[in-house]
RNA sequence: GGGCACGUAGAUCAGCGGAAGAUCGCUGCUUUCGCAAAGCAGAGGCCGGGGGUUCAAAUCCCCCCGUGUCCA
């Protein structure tokens, strides 16, 4: 990055001089004497007991004493994203504050919701996790305060003259420190495919904050200058609050009573690591990350059980869920939607710790009978059972050698160990199936005005084309909707001919024809939308919002809407809930759904300010995802549930008409489908599933009411019938086996050994029942051959361990080129059938005589 | 989303290419005033589903379904 990116005239002017630290070679701007950049571990901490700023903060005074400083300086105050980023897919967590932005904003799609902005967002990271409790500084749930202004070309807000400006006087002015103690380190900053130069503010050690300018597009070797540039910073909430005190570790500044309480119980480490897992826990369980095995839930799982584990390194700890609690209360005061439903969240910790005492106990069986296994075969557990232990049980080493009678030493590198087992399947991610770009529409084209936002009823409409290419046509205006927001495009005509898709492309709604488009530029056209469809696609959507409502009221309001489908047929919601739906569950949601279909309630959609809409109700508006853009659209079905969400729906409750839940399935862990059918199609299913009733009873031939009794009396008879069948056969081999006996010609004793050999008409299985019955005594050899499919069979029993069935059949099998083979007490072979059959017998009637009769 | 482990009698599991087993529970008998217990006898299995390999598959291979777990 050039040297000239960073030369700004506020540090040339403001009687800042040009270093590079020896000590890590970045160079840096300051007013003071250092020779090395204020950030460990060039610099150590300073502040230790010396408090940096000209006060204490604690950490709420610290988040508005930032915001209100940018407040004051025509920023607007925006409240915090969930810190689950269900907006984006590349990512699961946010990780800074930039993340509520992005894609969308910073690429310039969608406005932001102000400009510029500030935010303090709680941010989530796991990579660090080892780090908690150990340096001190780390957390997995910290705060990101931040001011963002978004420069398009025409509406250019501030750079960096200005950003780092207002960082300089929020650190010296409002918190009071030194400048000269102030380093603006440069580094360039690269990331999502951008990249812009950056300065990371040390003091006394530590790094406070972070300006970022992402200013170019990296495009190959080539760097290509941003239609829209953005000032990207972070300050970490609780690194200055921790400046701020001097205390000796974050944590205590950072939590305060609730830290000193737990250290009244566990060490420092422990206690640091329980208080940071129960803060970042209370965020992720209230954005609604319900603990599972995959995806997202798999963190909210691995907190609970490092804390839970973290609990038994004491005896007599408090539960986890106290303690939550007594965080969580805390977390409140500055985000009241924290404090909310503590009920709702008690009841998904004690599933999840139910869960894991169970997988518990699992595991130290399978680990019982595992040990017990290898020292059956002369060994021991290694350390390679430890790692599967690890991977496929989920036990630790200590855990899992804990519960072993030998025990074995865990190796240093045992986590190395199951990384690189891991290493292998890090195969390339598969590549997002993204739609097809289609042809670029240039920028001269105007917007389209989208109407079905506020009158989803106009079906039929004029509109003039702006733009036609191949069989994609662009309207001045449509009512047309897009694929989006989990609702399937309408179909339709414009001026005669078939619409077969309609998509979103940036600020236009684009319509693929069925053939090429014959329309040109200006020319006046007629749009017309399937009716049938577009009705059962509104009834479907609004039936989506009233489930939604009807699971969050029912199962509680952990539930979140983890993803949507509403097509023609049917529609689907996936929720995140943390084990499968009850019957009685599903029969109150449904009962509840069509309770509001019958109250007719309405159904308002409308647009309204981001803010006002937020503080309204809260973020449960994003169920289907965070949405930019200064305003949202709201569609607010009155008293009972609010969503920011861009379909079609009915104007009132009673258009639903009747909605049935057709089944519901645990997609995966923590999260369960419904599909369902609302208005026509929902008769049509309860139509479709009577008719399958009432035929299913007249082919038992009896009335539908009975129908179950019909049908278990039906299985009994199978069963009976089974059984009765088996038995048959049983006596039939039994009865064989008793004149098979009694016939001297097939019966010969040697040696005091019974041999019975024949020459019948059966299967294997046939053959294998007779020998059985034959050999139930001891001292009795049965030799039997058949042919079956073309094939010979030759079948060898034995009760007689001086004449192995194996030993038999091998002499024999040669005649008729059997192949097989068994165990002393049974073998079998197949060949050729006819002459080489009988041969076959008469050589293992032989052979079995030999050694019936041979040496003892 | 990927890796790994697991799905066998009502329950918990063993068996891991050659005739489906153990323990508990269940039924009956013996013993007891009765209970508990013990002994004897017995019933109970599409070895998760579907393909394939093999003379032969619960067992090996592939694909599904389900459960658990580790990692992104």
């Amino acid at each position: 990055m050039d040297e000239a990116e960073y030369a700004l005239d506020f540090f040339r002017n403001g009687g800042f001089s040009r270093r590079t630290c020896p000590a890590c070679g970045h160079a840096f701007w300051t007013t003071g004497s250092h020779e090395r950049c204020q950030e460990a571990p060039c610099t150590p901490y300073g502040f230790l007991g010396h408090p940096a700023t000209s006060r204490p903060y604690r950490p709420a005074e610290m988040r508005e004493a930032f915001l209100a400083f940018f407040e004051a300086r025509g920023h607007t105050r925006i409240r915090r994203y969930p810190v689950v980023a269900r907006w984006r897919n590349d990512v699961f967590f946010t990780q800074a504050s930039i993340y509520d932005f992005q894609p969308w904003v910073t690429e310039g799609i969608l406005p932001p919701p102000a400009n510029p902005l500030t935010i303090s967002q709680p941010c989530l990271r796991f990579l660090d996790l080892d780090e908690v409790g150990r340096s001190g500084r780390h957390f997995t749930e910290f705060e990101m305060m931040a001011h963002h202004a978004f420069n398009r070309p025409d509406h250019p807000v501030y750079f960096k003259e200005r950003c780092v400006e207002l960082a300089h006087e929020f650190l010296t002015g409002t918190l009071g420190l030194a400048a000269p103690g102030l380093t603006y380190k440069e580094e360039e900053w690269e990331g999502g495919g951008n990249l812009g130069p950056s300065l990371s503010v040390g003091v006394a050690g530590l790094e406070v904050a972070t300006l970022v300018f992402m200013e170019y597009l990296r495009d190959g070797e080539r760097l290509r200058p941003m239609p829209l540039t953005v000032v990207d910073t972070g300050y970490g909430l609780e690194r200055l609050t921790w400046l701020s005190q001097g205390t000796h570790t974050a944590y205590e500044a950072v939590f305060g009573a609730p830290y000193e309480e737990l250290r009244r119980t566990f060490p420092p480490r422990e206690a640091s690591i329980l208080i940071d897992h129960a803060r970042a826990l209370n965020f992720l369980l209230v954005d609604g990350v319900v603990p599972s095995n995959s995806k997202e839930g798999y963190f909210s799982r691995l907190l609970i059980r490092r804390a839970l584990r973290t609990l038994s390194t004491v005896p007599d700890a408090p539960e986890l869920g106290a303690i939550l609690d007594r965080v969580g209360r805390e977390v409140a005061r500055d985000f009241p939607e924290v404090g909310e439903h503590r009920d709702d969240l008690r009841a998904v910790l004690d599933a999840e710790i139910e869960r894991y005492r169970e997988t518990i106990v699992r595991s130290r069986e399978q680990i019982r009978r595992a040990e017990a296994r290898r020292t059956a075969e002369g060994g021991r557990p290694g350390v390679e059972d430890l790692v599967t232990w690890y991977d496929s049980l989920g036990v630790t080493p200590e855990v899992a050698v804990a519960e072993l009678a030998a025990p074995i030493p865990i190796p240093e590198d045992f986590y190395a160990q199951v990384a690189r087992r891991h290493e292998a399947e890090a195969g390339a991610p598969e590549a997002k199936e993204t739609a097809a770009p289609g042809p670029e529409i240039p920028a001269s084209v105007p917007p389209t005005e989208v109407r079905y936002y506020l009158d989803p009823y106009t079906l039929d409409f004029e509109a003039h084309v702006v733009h036609s290419t191949g069989n994609e046509v662009v309207l001045d205006r449509t009512y047309f909707y897009p694929t989006g927001g989990g609702q399937i495009t309408d179909t339709g005509e414009i001026g005669g001919t078939r619409v077969v898709d309609v998509v979103r492309r940036g600020p236009w709604v684009v319509h693929a024809l069925e053939g090429p488009s014959p329309f040109r530029v200006a020319e006046r056209v007629r749009g017309r939308i399937d009716a049938g469809r577009r009705t059962q696609l509104m009834q479907h959507h609004t039936a989506t919002h009233l489930l939604n409502g009807a699971l969050r009221s029912v199962l509680g309001p952990h539930v979140w809407q983890a993803g949507a489908h509403k097509a023609v047929d049917a529609a689907r919601i996936d929720i995140t809930h943390f084990r499968a739906l009850r019957p009685e569950e599903v029969r109150r949601v449904e009962r509840l759904v069509n309770r509001l279909v019958r109250e007719d309630r309405p159904v308002k959609s409308y647009f309204e300010k981001r803010n006002e809409a937020e503080r309204r109700f809260g973020f449960t508006l994003y169920q289907g995802g965070a949405v930019p853009g200064k305003e949202l659209r709201i569609v607010e079905i009155e008293g009972f549930d609010v969503e920011a969400c861009g379909g079609t729906h009915c104007t009132h409750t009673s258009e639903v008409g009747l909605v049935t839940i057709l089944g519901t399935e645990r997609i995966q862990d923590g999260v369960v489908r419904l599909t369902y059918a609302a208005g026509e199609r929902a008769l049509d299913v309860l139509e479709e599933r009577a008719h399958l009733l009432e035929a299913a009873a007249r082919s038992l031939a009896v009335p539908p009411g009975q129908l179950l009794e019909g049908i278990d009396r039906l299985k009994a008879e199978v069963e009976g019938a089974r059984q009765r069948e088996r038995a048959g056969e049983k006596r039939g081999s039994a009865d064989r086996a008793g004149s098979l006996l009694a016939d001297p010609s097939s019966v010969t004793d040697a040696g005091g050994v019974r041999i019975v050999h024949a020459r019948l008409d059966a299967d294997r299985a046939g053959l294998m029942e007779l020998s059985r019955q034959l050999t139930r005594e001891p001292g009795r050899v049965a030799l039997l051959a058949a042919e079956s499919e073309g094939r010979g069979l030759l079948f060898v029993g034995s009760s007689a361990p001086r004449v192995p069935a194996d030993g038999v059949l091998a002499v024999a099998r040669e005649a008729f080129r059997g192949r097989g083979g068994g165990n002393p007490s049974a073998a079998t072979a197949v060949g050729e059938p006819g002459e080489p059959l009988a041969r076959a017998l008469a050589d293992a009637r032989a052979e079995a005589l030999r050694r019936a009769a041979g040496p003892a």
